[in-house]
Parts: structure tokens; sequence; C-alpha cells
RNA sequence: UCCUCGAUAGCUCAAUGGUAGAGCAUCCGGCUGUUAACCGGAGGGUUGUAGGUUCGAAUCCUACUCGGGGAGCCA
């Protein structure tokens, strides 16, 4: 009797072929008869499940295992045979059913199919359908891929803080973290909230961004990435934010724009690749019943060079387009969605950087071109998903720093420490951040930021 | 936050002003290789909540709650 899972057996059947093993796992569907039965059992470690056969004649409880229900866990022991006829090659034939725990007749996930929203509704119970499975084995192989990729290009992993004091990034409202009593906080003289009584002694929150601290890990270990959660407190209501989600942000020093793409072009690829190589079963799944097109769009990704395109010849390429925009591109104005969309998705028909944005409307930290019009930022639009990554070159000169802080109402003094990382030796150097729930949307096909997050947490939601 | 669509059995959906139904799931029975098995039977409902119109409301009106899609903000 030999202990072993799904994934063991099928990797090489004929090594397990008519021998004695034990399985343990949960029941996905059972269909007696009157002499034998089938139960559908998978057991986590492969994407498949595989089939048991019992039989009334050698089974002593056949009764009892004929009604387990979908959702009960059991162990099997039996031996691996060929399955004659039937739609998978290999079964089990137990001479032994145990069950471990019996699920109740109100389970509600049954083999059939489900809709999304109801699935969210029991997202403690997703994981166990073909979807959700599939999704949450591939942000694994994804997660671990990016280390992956990081680590063997010698870049040091910075645990950035969650909670931080900086309140002057410009990513989006924040969740306040404190102590205080909210029915009576402690007050100043003046009646204001005396945050100076608070835990940390001033105000706090829940981090947007581990940027700017990786920015100081970068001028030390040159190549650095951060790989952690972060939260905006933000009301949007749409299927690609999330109010916790994580972020990759890499910051490399010595290094400008043009490497930055380079980076995130290599990294991308990588990730992709990697989870094609790793998940095949999981990945024909999504391109079976998610995105029919979504196999011979990642493989295309893998093989085509990603474009480049100014945000000023961007701009005019809309303008030329013919297209009937709802919002007139104009140089100075943001891209649209819509505009997003058409130039990844109809222009180039592939991921496209694009460079150089207007000043006014990109953050502080972000290098001043020579044109004194534009910085040196770069948005990854992908077909499907729209801006997957935002990066740029970092203003490296302390006065023009200063300045652009100023211009936008931020406090020097209140980011002392990020202006020092430019009076100490504080070269050229450049970043992106990565949502890895919109790089898994974009990877699965799966159109909803809620179904890539185990529990998700949004707008007047959070439960589990 | 704005626009838009929706909410009926555990799930997915019918019923468009006149007796609330089907498939799946569940329970019972049948079936010698099933695989969203199949066949027969049974149970299962305050039609999201609160008001209103009407002889009569799942259906029409108002508000609210929750959910989908889109926009803005962004990753």
């Amino acid at each position: 009797m030999e202990k072993t899972e799904v994934k063991q057996l099928l990797q090489d059947p004929e090594h397990y072929r008519d021998r004695e093993i034990e399985i343990s796992g949960w029941v996905r569907s059972n269909r007696d008869q009157k002499a034998f039965g089938f139960l559908a059992l998978n057991d986590g470690t492969h994407f498949h499940s595989i089939q048991v056969v019992y039989e009334r004649e050698t089974l002593a409880d056949y009764p009892r295992i004929s009604r387990l229900r979908a959702g009960s866990a059991v162990t099997v022991r039996g031996v691996l045979a060929t399955a004659p006829g039937a739609r998978q090659p290999w079964e089990i034939k137990a001479r032994e059913v145990i069950p471990e725990a019996e699920a109740p007749e109100d389970y509600p996930i049954q083999p059939k199919r489900h809709t999304r929203e109801f699935l969210r509704e029991v997202a403690h119970l997703r994981p166990r359908t073909n979807l959700f499975a599939a999704v949450f084995r591939v942000r694994s192989l994804a997660a671990f891929a990016l280390h992956r990729f990081f680590q063997e290009r010698g870049f040091v992993h910075v645990h950035t803080p969650i909670i931080t004091a900086s309140d002057a990034e410009g990513a989006g409202e924040t969740f306040r973290v404190t102590t205080m009593d909210p029915l009576d906080p402690p007050r100043t003289h003046r009646g204001e909230v005396d945050y100076s009584r608070d835990f940390f002694a001033r105000k706090t929150n829940l981090t947007v961004s581990g940027q700017l601290e990786a920015e100081a890990f970068a001028l030390a270990f040159k190549k650095v990435y951060t790989f952690g959660p972060t939260f905006r407190a933000e009301n949007s209501n749409t299927s690609r934010h999330a109010a916790e989600f994580w972020m990759i942000e890499p910051e490399i020093a010595f290094a400008g724009l043009e490497e930055d793409m380079e980076l995130a072009e290599a990294m991308i690829k990588d990730v992709v690749g990697y989870v094609l190589a790793q998940a095949p079963d999981e990945m024909n799944f999504f391109n079976e019943f998610v995105d029919t097109g979504l196999r011979e769009r990642l493989q295309q990704l893998l093989q085509a060079r990603f474009a480049r395109v100014t945000y000023t010849r961007a701009i005019e390429l809309l303008q030329q387009s013919g297209q009937d925009f709802s919002y007139t591109p104009s140089w100075g104005q943001d891209l649209q969605s819509e505009h997003e969309r058409y130039l990844t998705e109809q222009v180039f028909q592939k991921p496209v950087f694009v460079t150089d944005y207007p000043r006014e409307i990109k953050a502080f930290y972000m290098k001043l071109n020579p044109d004194g019009r534009t910085v040196a930022a770069t948005d990854l639009l992908v077909p499907g998903v729209g801006e997957l990554i935002g990066g740029s070159q970092r203003e490296d000169r302390p006065e023009v720093l200063e300045e652009r802080m100023r211009e936008l109402n931020i406090d020097p003094a209140e980011l002392d420490w990020y202006l020092d990382l430019r009076k100490y030796g504080g070269v050229r150097h450049a970043g992106f951040g990565l949502g890895f729930e919109r790089f898994l949307m974009y990877i699965t096909g799966v159109n909803n930021i809620r179904d890539v997050i185990p529990f998700p947490r949004t707008v007047r939601s959070c439960h589990f």
C-alpha cells in the first residue's frame, strides 16, 4: 500500500499500473448503478480528477459509499488500471473507500455550470471548482515565476512597509491606520484631532505603493523589486479595481526608461512562458471555456516585439484614425480607456509602451525630459486589459524634483529622506509597477479582478 | 461618484395585469462501464426590501438594498 497523489499517478501511470495505492481527496461527482458506481475524485494536486470505480460485490459498505455527495472527503485504496472505453485513460479500481468527512445535501457546488457572481458569494468553496482551481494554481505559479525571474537576474527582494506615513505620493485615496477611539479621539486645544497622540504619533495609512522605499534600496543594491499587497480606498466600481491588490515594483539604478521597458517586456514574456509550460491543463481550460482566443494571443505575445510609441505620436495616430471617439483625443489630455484600447487592439494589435507623457498629467517623481514639456514615463497597454504597467525614469536632480513637488503642493519637508537619495549619490534610476491581478487577468482571460483574488476586497464588500 | 441593465425554488432561468413553472441539485426507486449519465416519482416559493396604483401585481409606479456591464480614478 503506497500513499500517493493524483499528480504523481498521472505523470507516470505506467509506474503505478496494477499496484496497490492509497489516495485521499474530495468527491466531485458520484454516479452509482446497480452493481457498481463511479467517483470523480480530486485531491487538489492536479487539475483533473481521477475516476474511482467501486463494485457492490467487493465493497462492504456499498450503499453508504454510493450515497456520498459531492464535496465529501474520502480515502480510496485500490489499484491503478486502464479504463476500458473511457474518456480518461486511467482509473482506480477501489478495494476500499473510507469516508473521511461527508458533505450534507445543501453543499452549494454542484457538478454543473455556476455563474461567477454566485461563486463569489461562496468564495470559501469556489477553489473546488474547475475554473477557480485553475485560476489560483496559475496565480501561485505566476508569483513563483516572478520571484524566479528577478532572483536569477540578481535582483534583491525588498519588503517595503505596509504602514506608511507618507501621504504625498498622489496615488489615490488611502486607508487610515489608527488606534484612536473613533467616537472620542484626543484633540488639540483648538479642537482638531491630535494625531501626535495616536499610536505612531502622526497620521499614518496603508501603503499605496512601495516605490519610494524601493528607490532607496535600488540606490544601494542597484537592482531590487518589491512584491506585496497595496491598498487604495478609492470608490472604484469596475471589474479592474480592488481595494487590496498585489503589486510588483522593480527599481533599477544606472538605468533609464529604455532599460526599464526592456526589463518589463522580458519579465512578462518570462512569466507567461513559465505558466504556459507549467500549467498546460489549466491553460487549456481557460482557452476552451473562458477565452477562446487566449492561447493564440499569448503565443503571439511571446514572439512579438512589444511596440513603442510616444504619447505625442499616439495622439496623432488617434486623431488621424477617423474613429468616432466619445472623447476627442488632444495633446495634454490623458488617454481615455477607449483610446488605449484602440491603440493596443487596433493600431498595434499587441502590447505597446506609450512613452513621454505631458508633465501635467503625471506624478512629481518622474524625470523631466529636455523638452521641458514631457516626462520620461511609460504605460504598457495590452489588449483586453488596458493599462498593465505604469513606469518611469525617476527625477534624480534634487532642485528639479523639489521644484516639481512645490508645483504639485507637496511639502518637501515631508519627504526629506526621499530628497536625500538625490543628495547622496543619486544616480539616474527607473522602475515600474505591475498590477499582479491585472497580469493574471491577462494570462487567464478571466475578465473580473474579483475572480483572480482568493478573497477580494472591494468597495462595500469585505466578506470572509 | 455617474450612466445602464438586473434581482422569481439551493443553482440557472420561464411566466408581461388574471391559478408561480422547467432543467439541474436534493430525497425515493430503476438501470451491467458511467463521466454535465440516463429513466420514473417526490419534496421544495412572503417573486430582494418598503410603500403605492388596481377588482386583481412576479408583471405597472416610487424609494432603498444588493449584483452585472460601462465611464471616471488607477495598477
